[in-house]
Formats: structure tokens, sequence, C-alpha cells
DNA sequence: CATGAATGAGGTTTCATTCAT
DNA sequence: CATGAATGAAACCTCATTCAT
């Protein structure tokens, strides 16, 4: 259920209760059980909604822009980033706590290789954009799917820094300036000759 | 107890109960409750050893090199992110989803003091390598805890990428391969007149 | 539940476990926690109804016996003592043990108000007992709220006290005739002209 | 140990923890398994110690005051129970919580034996001060064991009231003012011919 | 399609008691 | 005579899951 996730935020996948979901949602415990076989795959059909999102963004990236340049598909690739943490915030983070075996190994054997491939999708995709500046000879590092990981590795670092910064200090959450510069960077970082000295 | 985290490490947070761990550490469960509260809180006392190491690993950075030039003081920060994954690449993990807030409520306000602590001190030192490189004109970006929150954000992007690509694909863990990238890439990102290029 | 104080009377509070209550009511444990919220609210729980009998029949005696005379009323009285006493013997026991600050404290404040309320009113109510006695002049001490203390303290006193001989000394429970003859003594004791000796 | 009852005061004896006491009485926890067998020979010893000095001071009136006529050796018990209240109103309390059957149970027989005489000889001194009366045909009831018991009873019962009162409703303790009410009432109610009309 | 009361295995936690020092 | 760390049995309580309605 879209609205049930709010309750994962707060609490975090190991405190939340299957009747503090159906509460939430409005729906007995029992109903839960109708939709989801058990509490794991409920937690991670949720995560699998943003990866769904993300997939169709990166989708529309290459198919809708394939004419433009790269430093404008790096740009796109840099809204993507916004829209998908904008989606929805908490089931990001969330998203990002699924990766660890304990969760992983409760899942219907379809629901992790749904899971799988659509993470190895939005690699490639992503790793597809690197491509043509590699052609280019623009870049220093050749290898596109490398450069794919990190860039999401920085998505996902700076996501859970800047949450567990406004936990901890109970500071406001600068996501959008921290990836901006970091995502500036690593833009910088990649190239042979940098736009700001060009 | 040193001992015990090696269950969490097998079994993950939820999974490991007290009594594996009385077992683990051959204690009897209620002798774990002489030295811990409960359960949250023997987690977070072994999340805090890695912050704690980390910590000592930095201060060795600044006081024991601080002759060195910013080129290599960058390249110890690097052995000290290596150091601290092989520390303990399990709970290094854990810790990074400990940031729940429902978790954090268990605990004692001390022990979320000195988290607290560790983790501003740590971005503290951190920024404090940077500052060095920015009164010297090196660098693009001036802000030093900005720079110092997005070199641990790619530190704690790429660690968690690489667990979660070896969890899911069975693949083998590149963490060194590709966080030697992310930094490299990085550090030329920063500099105004990248080495390479010299 | 009705049939769980059984367990309680027969092991006194601290011996009976929820297990031994769950299996006596033929419910699992978990069932419990459905209906209350703790050990100490279910033990709470069986002591209020209890209170709430002897409201009940506080309440018949001054309703339903309004117009018939003092004495008469006061005959009324020593009839609900007897009734509560029987009504649940080793349950009225523990009522009064009931008033331990610790245990106070873990119960919902509804259930606390609940209790407050009802022995306020079991006092006022008592107390209405005796104004029309003060209000025709036939008594001594004219204080209606200090007399329904001291009737109730009686009770109590002979209860416990009854009680504990049956105990220590394995004698049978000679609860109604010491009352008979304590409020005896009371009423006598609060007459200005003794019926004795009219 | 004098000091430790104040636990028992506080929390009551289900919720008071060896610990607790050993805390308070400045003592190791093993120290106090020197001295009582168990936590009931404990708490039951701290009961004895008020029976002890109870039947002391009751020695006290019928030996030393064993010409004075019958007014004034009432007049004596009633100085003897406040005595006995402000020696240590927190273990009387508790004393009265101790006569339930699954305190008793614990007890060694030579604790349960003196327990036993203790009650049984106050309650048999309280009776010969009745039986003067008695003898001079003063007093309705001739049974001097059973005024004895109510005269007990009376005081345990407005003691208990009075401290349920004050914990409830949080009311300051008029335990002097009401006993002193509740006694007279039975002194008047016990004579033929009441002192006040002469 | 939905419910929600009931389950009960199994977790966390407590605490009276012991024993090596 | 005193300690207090350690015990471990047994308590309380939780919660994912089921099933009769």
């Amino acid at each position: 259920m879209v609205a049930a996730k709010r309750v994962f935020s707060e609490k975090g996948l190991n405190k939340t209760t299957m009747e503090d979901i159906a509460k939430e949602a409005e729906l007995s415990p029992g109903t839960l059980y109708l939709y989801f076989k058990n509490k794991d795959e409920l937690f991670s059909s949720l995560s699998i909604r943003i990866l769904q999102y993300l997939n169709i963004r990166l989708e529309h990236i290459t198919h809708v822009q394939s004419e433009k340049k790269f430093p404008d598909r790096i740009g796109a690739l840099k809204e993507a980033m916004f829209d998908v943490y904008e989606f929805d915030p908490v089931m990001l983070v969330n998203m990002f706590h699924l990766q660890s075996s304990e969760t992983l190994k409760n899942l219907t054997p379809e629901l992790l290789e749904n899971i799988k491939e659509l993470s190895q999708n939005s690699i490639q995709v992503t790793a597809k954009l690197f491509e043509d500046g590699i052609a280019e000879g623009e870049f220093i590092d050749e290898h596109p799917v490398a450069l794919a990981g990190i860039v999401w590795a920085i998505f996902s670092g700076v996501v859970l820094w800047e949450e567990s910064k406004r936990i901890i200090n109970d500071e406001k959450n600068y996501l959008r300036q921290t990836l901006e510069i970091a995502l500036e960077i690593f833009e910088r970082g990649i190239r042979k000759k940098p736009a700001a000295q060009g």
C-alpha cells in the first residue's frame, strides 16, 4: 500500500509491526496477507516501486533524449535522481537498508529476481549514458559500468548521509545542495578537460 | 564484547537473539544485561567501536603526519577507509543502518551523545585535511566541511553498493577497486589543476 | 476474566504466571494481552470488579431502600459487606494489597481513574447513609465522611484479621461473627442513646 | 537491616529486588544472604521487629501499670498503637501485607512459629486488658479475646485505610485523628454506661 | 474480498541466589 | 566477614501469521 510506507519511515523495518501498517492503511492485518506473502515481501514490494520508477525515468533519458549530447544527458541523470528522491524519500532510504542479507533471504525467488533485474538494468542504462563520452574520448576512466556504479554509490551515500545528519543532529536536510556539489565534483573528476577550465 | 559481533555478522541484527550472543561469548543471557541495558544498546556499542577506530585512525593522520603535504594526507585518508572497512565489514554496514530513529530512542542518553560526538568529530577532522589544500588555493570548492561530508558519503555509498552487489549477484566484492577509482575521480574533481594534466 | 481469578486465589499474585491464567481461561498467553496491557492491569481489573460490585450494592441501598429508616439502612450496609466478602474473599484481600505505589504506576491512567472514582464513590454513598441519623440528632459524631471511613476501615481490618488467623493458625474463618460484633459495637458507639438502654 | 525497609515501603514486597535492598543498606547482595536465608525471611524479619516492639509495649502496660484502673489501661493501649505506628509506619503497613498465604509459605518453620507466638501473645495480652472491665460488669460483650481481635482489626483497618488514601489521592495521612475517633467509638460501644453520659 | 480475534513460538528481560575470591 | 560478578530458570510480553466468519 502506497500509504503504509510512512510507518516504515518512522520506525524502521524491524520495529514496524504488521498491525502498524494495517492501521495506517486502514485495513485489517489479515487483509495485508491477501496481497503480500509476508512482511519482508510487503517491504520489498514497496522498495520495488522506487526501482521501477527509477527505471522508467532512466528509459526516458535514453530513448526520448537519445539525440542529446552527453553534457545534457548527465544533467538529465541528475534530474532523475532528484525526482526519485522526491518521489518517495522515505522508501528510498528504506530501500538502501534493504540491501542486507537478513532481509533478502526471506523473499520469494520471483521477487528477488525482480529486484536483481531492476537494479542491473538501471546500472546498464546508466552505463550507456557514459558510453558516448567514452567513445568521444572525453573521459579519463573508460569503464562505463564502473562509472555507473560509482555515480549511484554517490547518490545513495549522499542520501543516507544527509538522512542520518537529519536524525542525529535534527538538522535540516541539504540533500539537493550536497548532491549537486558531489555530482559536479564527480563530473569534473571524470573529464579529461574540465569545462570550468575550457 | 569483541567476540559477540561475530554472531551479528552471521545472522544480522534481527535474527540474532541475546541467547545466541551469550552462547558465543560463553556467558549467560543474564550477564549480558550487566553490561548493556538492552539489545539495541549492545548493538550500538558494537557500532561505536568502529566509529572509535575510525577516529583513532583520523587522529593519527592529522597529528603524526601533520608535516606531510596534502596529497599524502588524502592518501592516508584512503588507507584509513580501507582499514575501517577491513576492521569489520559487516558491522560497518550495520552501522549505516543504525540511523533509524526508533533504534536510537532505546539508547541511554550518554551513548547517543557518544555517537553524536564521534561522528561530528570524524567530520571535523576530515574537514581539516582539506583546509590546507584550500589555503593553498588548490581546490575549486572552498567549503571543507562539505568536502568532508561528500568524501564520507562516497565511502559509505561505495561500501553499501559493493555489499549489495555481493549479496544480490553473489559476486565478489570489489570494494577496494571501486573505492580507489571513486576517490581518484573525487580527487581530480576537486583540484583546480589536475595532477594528471600538470 | 471471571474464571481467571481462580488462579490468583489459589496461588497469590506473585506466584501466578500469565501462562497459569491463560491455561485456566483456556486461552493463549498472547490473547490475554489483547484485553489487558500487562499483568498488573489484569490483576487490577479483577480488583475493580469487586469495587464495582460493592458500588452496585451500595446504590441499591440508597435508591431502592431510601424510604427506610436508618437502623434498617445500616443493617443493609452490613448485608452488603457480607455479600462483597462472599462475592470473592480472596480477591477482596488482594485488593487491600493493591495499594502499593509501584503496582499503580503500571496501570493505564483510565484504570487508575476508575479505581479512584469507585473508592471515592463508595465512601460518599456510605457517608449519605449516616446523614439521616446525624440530621435526626441521633449521633455523637457529626462528620459523616469520617464515619464512613471508619466503618470501611473496620470492614477491611476484620477481613484481613480473620484471613491471617485462618492462614497462621489454620483456624476456621469467623468473619461473619467477628464482623457482626464489631459493627454492633460500632453502632452502639456512635449513637447518643444506645437502643439497648432505651 | 533497619534502614533497608525503606525500600519495601516505596516499592512493595514484590517489586523490591534484593539488589535494591543491598544498595540501600550499603551492602552487597551476597552479604544479605549471610544474615537471611532468603528474601521472604528478610522481609518477615523486618515485620517481626514490629511485632516484638508491640509486645514489649504491651508487656509494659500490663506489668508496670497493672495497678491502674481499666480506663487508663485502654488509654495506654491507644498510646501503644500510636507508638507502634510511629516506630515504623512503613513496615507496619508491610506487615499487614505479610498476611497473605503466598508469603508465609516460604518461611522457615522457626520463623513462622515466631510470628505465630508474637501475634497470639499480643492478642492474649490485649485480651487481659479487657478482662477487668468484664469482671467489673462494665462491658456489654463478655468475650475478651473477641474484643482484643476487634480492637486490633480496627487498628490495622485504619492504618491501611489512611495509607491507601494517601497513595491514591495524594492526601495527607490523618491516621492519628481517624484512629482517635475510631477507638472512641469503639470504647463507647463496648461500655454499658458511656462515660460521656455519666 | 475482507476481517480481526486468536494464536503460540520464541524473544527479551529480570532477579533471587551462589560461589570463588 | 564480605563481596559482586555471574548465573540461568523462569517470567513477561510481542507479533507475524492464520482461519472461521
